[in-house]
DNA sequence: ATTGCTGAAAGG
């Protein structure tokens, strides 16, 4: 019936396999809500039932390669001697001379990494230490073996949680735009299973924030017996113990953008031009046919993704969705379950709002990025980029700023 | 497509 690619290995704590057992497979008559999942599959067309070797993780493209090499060319180019080699490159065109000049300090972030949005957790990543981010966005797939492991056993204690509340489906797609749809399909589908059931897993949130499109998905909404919108996130953990006060921080950021960003699309605040500006969308592209067989089935006479887009407008908007009441973090143990602590954090818009600037100053190209101050190089430790990190070298000052000299010779 | 592009989160 579902299928979904299990990437803990099956050495894994029981805790996961036995909840991830709990799946609804052969609850034939009834089964909970369904919702899609998409896949990228150019060749097929058959949707569900997809063989294990073609899922997984078969990131590590190469353009993080081109990446490289485009910074390389454009270090190297403003390293030689005369101006007119570079402007007539190998395809003799003088491209290379705006790339030049937007070279190095002109590029933001953004441009540099090809980035049309974040996620949520690319800030709270930038929250726990911002130059270590920048070298996870330069430098992915960097992660020490263990440590993957560790996320892996919580993306599935995650996935069986998530399991708990509906269904997954795997349909092919081949565009974005269908990857999207299939998004809206989804919130489609769990907004109304929110103000029913009173309760959703894996909910998708979008905005623009600070000028940047933030993209992310909130792990719980319920409703409390009061009739209070919580947000939940949880939290596992290797060791049974309780995170410290760095790792709250970075968490109680991390929900407080949620919160944000949630808030503002059901106040109407998140447009649909906002979201086709940022994403590039083509909101008039035909949608796939497993993409429309699904709409068809949720009783959604849509032809375009546009439309599709404009219903999950209204359908947040005019819902009598209420704003996040409560923000709860919970943190339990990976392998027991044991819940190890459970905070319930103040909004703190204000504070919210400057920390957010900040980080978006950095994406947009107005400052530096800097590491941690010296009472966190703690952090350094358990960190994959310390031997090559600049802001270490520089003992807390950004490299631009200590040798800027020294590439000009040579 | 001339000029390409993204499941988000997973934990420390």
């Amino acid at each position: 019936m579902q299928t979904w690619r299990f990437r803990a290995p099956l050495s894994s704590p029981s805790f996961v396999i036995s909840a991830v057992s709990l799946t609804r497979e052969e609850e034939d008559q009834v089964p909970g809500p369904t919702l899609i999942q998409s896949c990228d599959m150019a060749e097929t067309e058959e949707e569900e039932k997809v063989p294990a070797e073609a899922s997984g993780f078969s990131d590590l493209s190469d353009s993080e390669f081109l990446d490289l090499e485009d910074t390389q060319e454009l270090s190297d180019s403003l390293s030689k001697p005369g101006p007119s080699s570079e402007l007539t490159g190998k395809d003799g065109k003088l491209i290379n001379f705006t790339k030049w000049k937007k070279g190095l300090d002109v590029l933001s972030p953004m441009e540099r990494f090809h980035l049309k949005y974040l996620y949520v957790t690319d800030l709270s990543t930038q929250n726990w230490c911002e130059q270590q981010m920048v070298y996870g966005k330069e430098l992915p797939g960097f992660l020490a073996p263990e440590k993957a492991a560790i996320l892996d056993t919580g993306a599935s204690i995650h996935l069986a949680r998530e399991l708990e509340l509906h269904d997954l489906v795997t349909i092919s797609i081949t565009s974005k735009e269908d990857a999207w749809a299939v998004k809206f399909l989804n919130m489609l589908s769990m907004i109304p299973t929110l103000q029913s059931e009173g309760c959703i897993r894996e909910f998708p949130v979008f905005g623009e924030v600070e000028g940047v499109l933030l993209v992310g998905v909130i792990d719980e909404l319920h409703y409390t017996p009061k009739g209070e919108l919580e947000l939940v996130e949880l939290k596992t953990r290797r060791r049974p113990m309780l995170p410290l006060d760095a790792q709250k921080k970075k968490d109680c950021f991390q929900v407080h953008l949620y919160k944000y960003i949630f808030d503002a699309m059901v106040q109407g605040k998140v447009t649909t031009a906002s979201l086709i500006h940022h994403t590039k969308l083509h909101p008039e592209k035909p949608l796939g046919p497993s993409v429309l067989r699904h709409a068809q089935q949720g009783g959604f006479s849509v032809t375009s993704l546009g439309d599709l887009m404009e219903l999950v407008i209204l359908s947040l908007t005019l819902s009598d969705l209420p704003v996040i009441d409560i923000l709860k973090i919970e943190y339990i143990h990976q392998e027991t379950a044991t819940v190890l602590g459970s905070e319930i954090v103040a909004f703190e818009e204000k504070e919210l709002r400057s920390k957010v600037q900040h980080y978006m100053a950095y994406w947009v190209g107005h400052r530096e990025p800097q590491g941690v101050d010296v009472e966190e190089a703690w952090k350094c430790r358990t960190c994959s980029y310390a031997d090559i990190c600049e802001w270490r070298k520089g003992g807390g000052v950004h490299s631009s700023s200590l040798e800027p000299q020294a590439k000009k010779a040579r």
